[in-house]
DNA sequence: ATGAATGCAAAGGTTTTGCACCCCC
DNA sequence: GGGGGTGCAAAACCTTTGCATTCAT
């Protein structure tokens, strides 16, 4: 859902319809030069796939993917759907990070930003979290390692509690 | 495969016969406790899935545990063993934390120490790691945003860099 | 016109389930 | 003896592939 840092217990206001034509700008751009460097063609389908996905503003399964696609435009093959995400993931709009509780990847649309997720074991819900002190003491080890990173995967799965002084005793 | 931090371009030394006795013995206890408080049965193949899992010493997706398991044990069906796989979990004799490349969960004996995964992305190596450092940035997110951590997964995905000062300028 | 992309259906691979039989306590 | 466990085979699931057709340029 929300695409940005987030503190439990607050909703962040929404993604103004502004900032999401804006993504879908950037997203098409991308996928337009992607796909010319490779001689693919930006096909109907495909992009209407992409902009399901940028519009959810979620985090997507690729089940999840193939149902929204479809629940929008019923005429899109699983197939396709498929061969699209592999495509968007190479092309960058779309990026593969979280792991569910069931272990199952999960996508979301591709943005700069360098979050991490933190998945509440009480609700479900998802937060994003940015911490440049993690990010420090990951290049460490790699320094330490002699590795360089390519990308990571870091995902916390925790219990929200309660917080009075938020007026919150419930969770989240 | 090391079940102990480890440098890139240096083998620990194995395991000991000795120290996979004792794991064994652990998990032997463990299993059991848990069985008895959940008032299921120690049986000779439950057991013998484990005692495979834990004597390989490495990191095992489901269908490689299903192989390592029939190869030694041909008559084990593969219900028992995705059945085992679950209660081992439930159990703590086994940990599901690595996802390697393809976003498939890895299996690994279930121990104290609070490790991460690298992954190099040359030799597909899997490394373990423990910085205390990034284990206090994770706490203090958790302290802001109010929860409390039940497990985590951390895997970085990295390319080795050649090492010419350890004689090492192949990859790893 | 030509290579790429699509939808459909079929195949592939992994994991789960139903059920009769067997084992542990 | 009785509930749990097991193996087998079938079913369920998710994802990929083959192919004839349609689309993009």
């Amino acid at each position: 859902m929300p695409r940005k840092t987030l503190l439990c217990g607050k909703s962040l206001p929404e993604e103004s319809a502004a900032a999401i034509e804006a993504q879908l700008d950037l997203a098409k751009a991308r996928l337009k030069e992607f796909l010319e460097g490779e001689g693919l063609n930006f096909s109907g389908p495909r992009w209407r796939i992409a902009e399901a996905i940028v519009q959810s503003q979620r985090h997507l399964s690729s089940q999840d993917i193939v149902k929204l696609v479809q629940a929008k435009h019923p005429d899109i093959g699983t197939a396709t759907i498929y061969r699209s995400i592999k495509v968007l993931t190479e092309a960058k709009v779309l990026r593969e990070t979280l792991i569910d509780q069931d272990g199952n990847g999960v996508y979301e649309a591709f943005d700069e930003s360098h979050h991490d997720h933190l998945i509440c074991l009480d609700c479900g819900q998802i937060f994003e979290f940015e911490s440049e002190d993690i990010e420090l003491a990951q290049n460490r080890v790699l320094d330490q390692l002699g590795f360089r990173e390519e990308r990571h995967r870091h995902v916390i799965y925790a219990r929200c509690l309660s917080k009075p002084d938020l007026g919150n005793d419930t969770n989240c």
